[in-house]
DNA sequence: CCTTGGCACTCAAAGGTCACGAGTGCCAGA
DNA sequence: TCTGGCACTCGTGACCTTTGAGTGCCAAGG
């Protein structure tokens, strides 16, 4: 086991390294810190941490940095979730209290975070999985042809065309509507596939076709928009990853642009706790010298989505995780007001 | 003004340095051009060229790169639109025909022109301005509480909660949808509030504070959500931009985070024109070494919204126009069929 | 047994020198 | 007006040296 003071060793480490982005040597620790030791001792230390695999010299003479087993001790062990100070908790609120509808408190809590944590914000749009229907509408434009608007709880709408078998009649849809809508309004989406089961059966038989047809879409829907979209931003902030650009950055871009890698990402944190991936524990090549830290936020006490940021392993965690977990506090809030 | 040859050689300096991305000299220009002439007149050539602005060298002993000024003379006079090949064109149709809806379309609109054009790619959602009305819907959410959702001919779906002043039967709230559908379907967004304008005057006294009230927030969305929207996509391809990265490529993803920029810089681009505005030409700051090839876009004869490319000065144009007129024009296409 | 000062060693980074050569401008002659 | 020749410029890259932060190891002291 490591020692108290070498776990502060690491700790030190690690903060002076995310400050100057300099690999850290045995004096200048000594200097920064009060550790009450002399440089030969903290080296001795650094040669303990090293055979230990918490960090490492990129060349034989240069100082320590970090590696990602390093910087998992420090987040699981001696790092703390920085609380916001009271002005940003102010100014998240009145951020967000501005915004209009849905795609704007996404939009504005992407900028928030990306502002916030100076890092790359990705934001999940609350999920239709968990969420339940509101409304659904069937509008006839033409004869055989129907558009079904869905409406969730999140504010969210979804919209197909339908082509019909056979014409449908005013009076016939407005039936349908309101059966349909009896039975699943404030249903969850999982729950409504079994609740229209057997909704065919109860129409005419020369109308249980269309019937189907207005079911097989709206299923459809639930699912296929499942598929969960997001946004990004903060990208600028990548420019900052350090001074060997054009390999950092470009594979990061790439994953940024792949939706279904970003959404694996943040799907990869267990419900709605804070997660913190570190370098090469993400699946995807091109992150493997960035950390993910995700949250799940929802509008009550269950997540419906996640957010987070995208930084080089060499982040500021404790700030990063307490911005991360205070916005997405803060959204839940506005989710659950709306 | 400038012979013949001149212009020639022009041409020739913006091809290969588009190429090569390196100062290009006089000899090297005879070597790879037939100009049929020697070095030492070329130079003088170039020495006219810079005494006019058009080209310039990065220092005394290098050779010669073009000025935004050059590319200008080139785009307007030396270059053709690149037409694409069959198999592209093929590619283009295939792909775009696979989505399913407007974000789909979109979405893959992007992925499309920056796979094409290895550069920056910025799509502009449908503008409503130029929309018609497809159907207005209201819901009735609670007793005081309506929804509004909106669909236009673009497939695009807007909506609103309204509280009301007033509580508001189904009957109520049907009658109101029959009559304000019946004269705004089928209408132009700016022809809207004409139309709709005596709508509360048909009404009972008591019911046309909620009249109003919905009135006014239909009008609302039809002006706020004329804010428009865009994607982008292809950021990967700014890791291309030069070898002197972080200066370049920094104000570059800041402009394109601000949509506010982006939308000016394509609302720049008059009616459905291609237009291509180089270096300087381009107001905002940050993009004072980037190159905007835009053009407009739609499902008729009328563009309802533009797409373009934001990519470094120096960049293959006509290739890249291609790409993007081709592009446009497919997408209008798909938008008419649906 | 842990800590400390001393010491020799390593090696990336920074700076300096030098030769190379692509490119230029200019001029005299065709 | 074009061309070949020629002197000149100057950024680039190769090569070398110096510098200094940082290391590992060891022997002495608490």
């Amino acid at each position: 086991m490591l020692s108290e003071r070498r776990l502060e060793v690491l700790r030190a480490i690690v903060q002076d390294y995310v400050g100057t982005e300099e690999p850290v040597g045995s004096k200048a620790l000594t200097e920064r810190h009060r550790l009450g030791v002399s440089p030969a001792t903290v080296r001795n230390d650094m040669a303990a941490l090293e055979e230990e695999g918490f960090i490492a010299q990129p060349h034989t003479s240069a100082g320590r940095i970090p590696t990602d087993k390093g910087y998992r001790l420090f987040v699981d062990k001696l790092a703390g979730v920085k609380p916001l100070s009271t002005p940003e908790r102010r100014a998240i609120q009145n951020f967000l209290d501005g915004a209009v509808d849905l795609d704007d408190v996404v939009a504005r809590t992407v900028r928030l975070l990306a502002q916030l944590t100076r890092q790359v914000a990705v934001v999940q749009y609350p999920s239709l999985t968990r969420s339940t229907v509101r409304h659904v509408e069937l509008l006839s434009l033409a004869p055989a042809r129907v558009m079904l608007v869905l409406i969730t709880d999140t504010g969210r709408v979804e919209q197909r065309m339908i082509d019909c078998p056979a014409p449908v009649g005013e009076n016939a849809l407005a039936d349908l509507r309101a059966r349909l809508n009896s039975r699943v309004v404030g249903r969850r989406f999982t729950d409504v596939p079994q609740l229209v089961q057997d909704l065919p059966e109860s129409f005419e038989q020369d109308e249980r076709g269309t019937v189907s047809t207005v079911l097989a879409t709206l299923l459809e829907t639930l699912v296929e928009e499942t598929e969960e979209r997001l946004m990004i931003g903060g990208t600028a902030n990548l420019t900052r990853f350090g001074h060997d650009f054009p390999l950092t950055i470009r594979p990061v871009l790439e994953a940024l642009e792949e939706q279904v890698v970003l959404l694996k990402l943040l799907g990869e944190a267990k419900g709605s706790e804070m997660t913190v991936r570190i370098g090469h524990e993400n699946a995807h090549e091109g992150l493997t010298s960035t950390s993910v830290v995700a949250v799940g936020y929802g509008s009550g006490d269950e997540a419906v989505a996640k957010l987070g940021v995208v930084g080089p392993t060499r982040m500021d965690y404790p700030g990063t995780m307490g911005a991360v977990r205070a916005v997405a506090r803060y959204v839940g809030q506005i989710l659950a007001e709306s």
